[in-house]
DNA sequence: CAATATATAGACAGACCGGTCTATACATTC
DNA sequence: GAATGTATAGACCGGTCTGTCTATATATTG
């Protein structure tokens, strides 16, 4: 086989539970979409829980893997891939299934903070925090901290108002505002590097 | 009564939906946290999507009357007002059940763009976004509706990684980027009316 | 008092939930 | 060819879901 059973159930649990929500996919329609049996299912992973941490886990991998490729290959500037984000954020809002950040959504149904899946989500949204910070220091921003605390609040709103708003361009709107961000927090001398 | 079965009904429905989420909170519970019979509540709505819809126009009152009273109660200014909205934000994010942004979350459980409980919270964030864009009008900003935007997608960003992230003071760190924003938005000479 | 409206409790239906179990099919490997 | 491991289908369990029903209690109003 092509992919394994469990990459393949991970895979069809994540395009549904990001569809149609966590509580609203039955453990039946993924069995029914996979093509697997419940007891492969139960072989691999201990619960539902289980199986949706798993695919936390894959789509966080996936995200920011192409997230950083995306970045990377738009501008080879600090200070330009600091922009990117947002080019990279446009394209990943208007994708065919665009359905928000699979990591809010996760949280909005596990609000629980001590929630596994909630820590999951919480725990992505710092490894992105973290890349963004890395791009803040090597364009030369005196507070890299609060400079990519400032963009990453940018995306989030970005991402959750082209979802639950439906407006278009948010990406864009934010680029602008981080424009003028990025211009007061990095000092004139280190902009040209 | 002091308060018609109906009200309760939808009070004791918005605080579990926000504290639990949509599909994980039953009618019965619902029922059994309120004390109202089953009957009750079918008389008064058709389905439960009926009851989540009118928590929604509930909260949407609520909230929008809150942050505008609060906005307007600590800044008399117009551009202080702009600024005023983060801490009422902060306010709100320091709150004992702060569970993130009650609409956010409704459209993450109905993600489908024609639900009409994802309609009801694209509609609220039309609302409040109009509100921000009649601040930033009165606030002398050239252009109204890009700063709305700005300070809106800011406002959004602060409430999803508070909430998400469970960061603290992000309200703090928006209303930062903000005032940079106004300052650029809005032509010194209008700054100080 | 009688009539009406509105509330109650709680049984009930039919579907679906997550999860366990048995029995069977189909490879691969010895 | 026999043995092993892994997949399958699908019955089954107890519980919960939304929504409907009946029968009863209570309060108001004529």
């Amino acid at each position: 086989m092509a992919v394994s059973r469990r990459d393949h159930l991970v895979d069809t649990a994540l395009e549904l539970f990001h569809r149609d929500g966590f509580h609203a996919t039955g453990i039946d329609r993924i069995l029914a979409e996979s093509g697997v049996a419940k007891m492969t299912l139960y072989k691999h992973f201990k619960s539902k829980d289980e199986l949706i941490l798993a695919a936390l886990r894959r789509r966080d991998e996936r995200f920011r893997n192409w997230l950083m490729r995306e970045i990377e290959r738009l501008d080879k500037t600090p200070r330009g891939r600091l922009l990117a984000v947002f080019d990279a954020l446009a394209a990943y809002c208007e994708m065919r299934h665009f359905g928000g950040c699979f990591f809010v959504n996760a949280a909005a149904e596990y609000g629980s903070r001590e929630d596994p899946i909630h820590v999951a989500a919480a725990e992505h949204k710092r490894l992105v925090f973290t890349y963004v910070r890395g791009l803040a220091a090597a364009a030369g921003a005196a507070d890299a901290d609060t400079l990519a605390r400032q963009i990453t609040l940018l995306m989030e709103g970005a991402i959750v108002t082209a979802y639950v708003a439906g407006i278009a361009d948010t990406a864009g709107q934010a680029k602008d505002a981080a424009q003028i961000l990025i211009a007061a927090a990095i000092p004139p001398a280190s902009s040209a590097v």
